[in-house]
RNA sequence: GGGGGCGUAGCCCAACGGCAGAGGCAGGGGCCUUAAAAGCCCUCGAGUGCGGGUUCGAGUCCCGCCGCCCCCA
């Protein structure tokens, strides 16, 4: 194969002297990037026609927090989106690709208290500043279908959509335990706020606090949300399974136990009650409220002892406390209504209130955790699963036995196979009045009151006579009220707003005050992709008919932390308004992507701390050894002898400037460790078609990433010769019609063949790098790799070709340009409207389509393997017949001296693609 | 505690159960020296973390280890 000649290049109409330079076409990125923006907004290339007769594709990427700077892992998900919008546009859809903010939240609110911006300017100095680096990374918008959760004319709906979920009976209050900041802040925390019981900004200790708040009834869905995930191929598998976890279906019974002390019920959830007749203690989470009682009739020895143990506990994390297995008696006993045995009552903290009633009955012989905790107290062991085939001895058990057998020593079900006899256990406990059937969700109702300012009012107005009362549609929207001190005072932030809080009774008139609270953000962002496609919408939040024709998403792209929350809301919200009658669709998006994170490495040394990747140099001549040791990281050199009792961590030979030795470590990309790339700097390094090259080359889109600063020059290079490739080339096709079918007058080289068939192999690979495949997988960075290969296989003419070669070339170029073009759109629309002289944009002209034909070998090489390994190659026509193959191969020197005195037990060939690809020969 | 993922060349990564190599970085050689550190061309390079199994054939499927990473409460 050939490679440009550096100089010298024939031009059209130009001395091939000084013409080489203008053939030459230097990359002047930061020049071409900027007018194909402009030029993109002059002619509203991504305007969506709601009238067009095109199929509609709506893609969306997740709407961000607009937290100001974006760095190069942010990009993943846009610049994916934006491949994808470009992708299906030329594949002649009519692409609505929209863009807003979630514009509510807490880092505003913390900007304000902290720097004295009020939230609102905050917000909107941030949401210009990303909008400027959206248009840098050249991804395409509607903006004309712009939103922001924060805008009035938005959060008006929001509130709507909360007065038809309180109209229909899917909205409660109740008092539910709050993080309260009793120190400085004087606020409610989020749980991520909360770090090892402490509050995270003042480190004062954190309490709990009964706040009375609203509800949503998203446990009334819990079962649809779960059986519709079925219906959701085209979501990725982890994500359902994160949702199926999350909202934690299991079916068991309810059983009836008794306080053996007082004789009140004390009811206990199970999945397992086969075991109940192997209970022989029972667990309560501290926080129960028997606890109490037990607490009143205590010792004072044991007072004590049980409130230091609720006391240790309380400051437990909950990862803590399931990794733990703590327990204490409470000297009181509980009655197993199956037999009639009293069991000791303990309280354990890996026993959570949340979850089921509180209360745990105990079978060590066929629980793990059980087993763990009546080993560590000293409880009996009583085995009522016989495992197939052999006994359990209670005494010399190593583990529980958690799988199937043979009951025993359970009265009336002696003998029984577990686990299918489950359900006779539960019938028979119903007919016994000991308990019934009964399925627990671990989904807790969504908690949507926020004490907070920076979010939508809750219309609400409570009115001493009528109690809360939502407000009517037409007094919508509650407008949140100006404010200059956003310091938390006590509780709600609104709650000093008088203003605001007086209002009267929207039934009776009478004065009454407004709900102080704001509403959770997951709300803003539950409808959100309802908006764009009607978003100047004045009457109503949607029009049914235009959200029916756009929804659900065709392709949604976005990361995979939202799993559990944002994508179990949306599908909750879809569905109610749904039931409501206001959509016509129960899912909202029928595809998803996720996207993994972008990590860089960071590094780090004693004396320094976190360290730049920009100030650290490499010296491979003196690399070092860390290791972590009893008095921390040490570097050593390379071959000296390791630190006594120390763990070898990593190699490296990065160093700071003043010589001392860096520790490497991989962590996404963060400020404090100053390891971000951050996407302007990037553009103007390298231009932004790069940026984009490389983060869709970096590995899966699905998988998670490492950014390598060295790692994008290879993608700079590529676009520089592309550019120069092109740019030779053009003038030889540039009046050449580039009708496939055009080539097959006249008849090609070998060559031209070739390159044409390599032009087809390429499109059939980008094209299916950019659909989902049946794994729900992206081929981004293949997809990148095959354009690549494309580019070296161009042999720039020399002297004008034969016509027929010509034809070729021109295909190749117009193919070559198209496939580009949703990777690298900027260069591409060089290449095709300046250099290839296409009059309009690479995005108007249509994708490219495989020609079987030109796919078509006059012969193929085929692998030929004894017992499966390697031992010739041989050329043969692309069908030919098993006995055709046979005597070709077998007559290969090398395969008949293999094979000498053997007998041919199986000759198997295999085909690709209908086409011969290897032989495998058994013999014996 | 539960769930998920990943281990292929010095590195990032390709490979419908079918010849381990597409692409990029780094290394080596050469060209150019009005692209020296962001130029061009060529090239070297692993038998797929370890141990079993299924198969005509295993990087790929199954079982068991080892190592790394992520997520959830």
């Amino acid at each position: 194969m050939r490679r440009l000649p550096a100089r010298g290049l024939p031009t059209r109409g130009g001395p091939p002297g000084d013409g080489a330079r203008d053939g030459m076409a230097d990359y002047e990125f930061a020049a071409f990037e900027r007018r194909w923006q402009a030029h993109w907004k002059e002619i509203d290339l991504f305007r969506c026609d709601d009238a067009s007769p095109r199929p509609p594709a709506y893609c969306l990427m997740m709407f961000p927090y607009p937290s100001g700077d974006l760095h190069v892992g942010h990009g993943r998900n846009y610049l994916i989106g934006d491949t994808l919008v470009r992708y299906r546009k030329m594949r002649g859809q009519e692409v609505l690709s929209p863009m807003g903010w979630d514009a509510f939240g807490l880092p505003a609110e913390n900007a304000a208290i902290k720097r004295e911006i009020h939230p609102a300017a905050w917000t909107t100095k941030n949401i210009a500043s990303m909008k400027a680096q959206f248009d840098r990374w050249g991804v395409g918008y509607d903006w004309s279908r712009e939103l922001s959760t924060c805008d009035p004319s938005y959060y008006k709906w929001t509130q709507w959509i909360f007065c038809r979920l309180f109209d229909a009976g899917l909205v409660y209050r109740k008092a539910a335990p709050v993080n309260w900041c009793g120190g400085v802040c004087q606020t409610v925390l989020a749980n991520e706020q909360v770090v090892d019981g402490r509050c995270e900004r003042c480190g004062s200790e954190v309490a709990r606090k009964n706040l009375t708040q609203w509800f949503v009834k998203i446990t009334d869905y819990a079962q649809r949300l779960l059986d519709d995930l079925e219906r959701l191929p085209r979501w990725p598998e982890q994500v359902k399974n994160i949702q199926r976890a999350r909202i934690g279906r299991s079916e068991g019974a309810i059983v009836r136990f008794t306080v053996a002390e007082t004789g009140a019920p004390l009811p206990c959830f199970t999945t397992r009650p086969d075991t109940l007749w192997g209970v022989t203690y029972f667990s309560l989470a501290p926080e129960h409220p028997l606890v109490d009682e037990v607490l009143a009739a205590a010792s004072p020895e044991k007072k004590a002892e049980l409130e230091a143990f609720r006391e240790r506990v309380r400051r437990q994390s909950t990862v803590e406390r399931e990794k733990t297995k703590l327990g204490c008696a409470t000297g009181w006993h509980v009655v197993n209504p199956v037999n009639g045995e009293r069991v000791p009552l303990y309280l354990a903290n890996y026993v959570l209130m949340e979850y089921g009633t509180g209360a745990v009955m105990a079978v060590p012989a066929h629980d793990q955790r059980d087993f763990e905790f009546a080993r560590a107290h000293g409880l009996p062991v009583r085995v009522v699963i016989e495992p197939p085939g052999r006994a359990l001895d209670p005494a010399s058990m190593k583990e529980a036995w958690a799988e199937a057998g043979v009951m025993a020593r359970s009265g009336p079900f002696d003998g029984q196979e577990s686990p299918g006899v489950i359900g006779a256990v539960v019938d028979w406990l119903a007919a016994e009045g000991k308990g019934e059937r009964s399925i627990q969700f671990k989904l807790h109702d969504w908690c949507i009151s926020r004490q907070r300012y920076w979010g939508a009012p809750i219309p609400i107005v409570h009115c001493p006579a009528c109690g809360p009362v939502r407000v009517p549609t037409d007094q919508l929207p509650v407008v949140l009220p100006e404010l200059s001190d956003f310091r938390p005072k006590g509780r709600s932030v609104l709650e000093g707003v008088e203003a605001f809080m007086a209002t009267t009774c929207p039934a009776c008139g009478a004065a009454a005050r407004r709900d102080p609270d704001t509403l959770d953000t997951f709300v803003d962002s539950a409808w959100y992709y309802l908006r764009y496609p009607n978003p100047t919408l004045a009457d109503r939040p949607f029009d049914r008919a235009t959200v029916d024709r756009w929804l659900p998403v065709h392709q949604y792209v976005g990361g995979r932390e939202h799993a559990a929350g944002h994508l179990l809301y949306s599908r909750f919200i879809t569905k109610a308004l749904f039931d409501l009658g206001e959509l016509g669709f129960d899912e909202p998006f029928d595809a998803l992507f996720c996207q993994g994170m972008i990590g860089m490495t960071s590094f780090w040394s004693p004396a320094h701390g976190w360290v730049s990747w920009r100030d650290k140099v490499d010296r491979p001549d003196a690399p070092v050894t860390w290791y972590e040791a009893e008095g921390g990281r040490v570097a050593v050199a390379a071959g000296a002898p390791a630190p006594a009792r120390a763990k070898r961590l990593c190699e490296s030979t990065a160093y700071h400037p003043d010589g001392t030795p860096l520790l490497p470590e991989y962590f996404k990309m963060s400020k404090t460790r100053l390891n971000l790339v951050s996407a302007s700097e990037m553009g103007e390094r390298w231009g932004v078609d790069v940026q984009r090259l490389y983060t869709l080359a970096v590995g899966p889109a699905e998988v998670d990433a490492e950014w390598v600063d060295t790692g994008v020059v290879g993608y700079f290079k590529f676009l520089k010769r592309l550019l120069a490739t092109v740019a030779a080339a053009a003038p030889f096709v540039r009046d050449v019609p580039s009708d496939a079918a055009a080539g097959g007058a006249g008849a090609p080289s070998r060559e031209a063949r070739a390159l044409r068939r390599k032009a087809h192999e390429t499109i059939a690979r980008v094209t299916s790098g950019l659909e989902l495949d049946r794994e729900g997988k992206f081929g981004f960075h293949t997809a990148v790799a095959a354009v690549i290969e494309l580019e070296h296989a161009v042999a720039v003419p020399a002297a004008a070709p034969p016509p027929a070669d010509l034809r070729a070339l021109a295909e190749v170029l117009d193919v070559l340009v198209r496939l580009v073009a949703p990777l690298a759109p900027h260069l591409a629309e060089e290449l095709w409207q300046v250099h290839l002289g296409r009059g309009e944009s690479v995005f108007r002209a249509a994708w490219p389509e495989v020609d079987p034909a030109a796919l078509v070998r006059d012969e193929v090489e085929i692998a030929v393997q004894i017992a499966g390994k390697p031992k010739a190659k041989l050329m043969v026509p692309p069908d030919a017949d098993e006995a055709a193959l046979r005597g070709l191969v077998l007559e290969l020197p090398r395969i008949a001296e293999e094979l000498a005195g053997k007998t041919v037990r199986k000759f198997i060939v295999v085909k690709k693609a209908n086409v011969n690809n290897l032989v495998n020969i058994v013999a014996s």
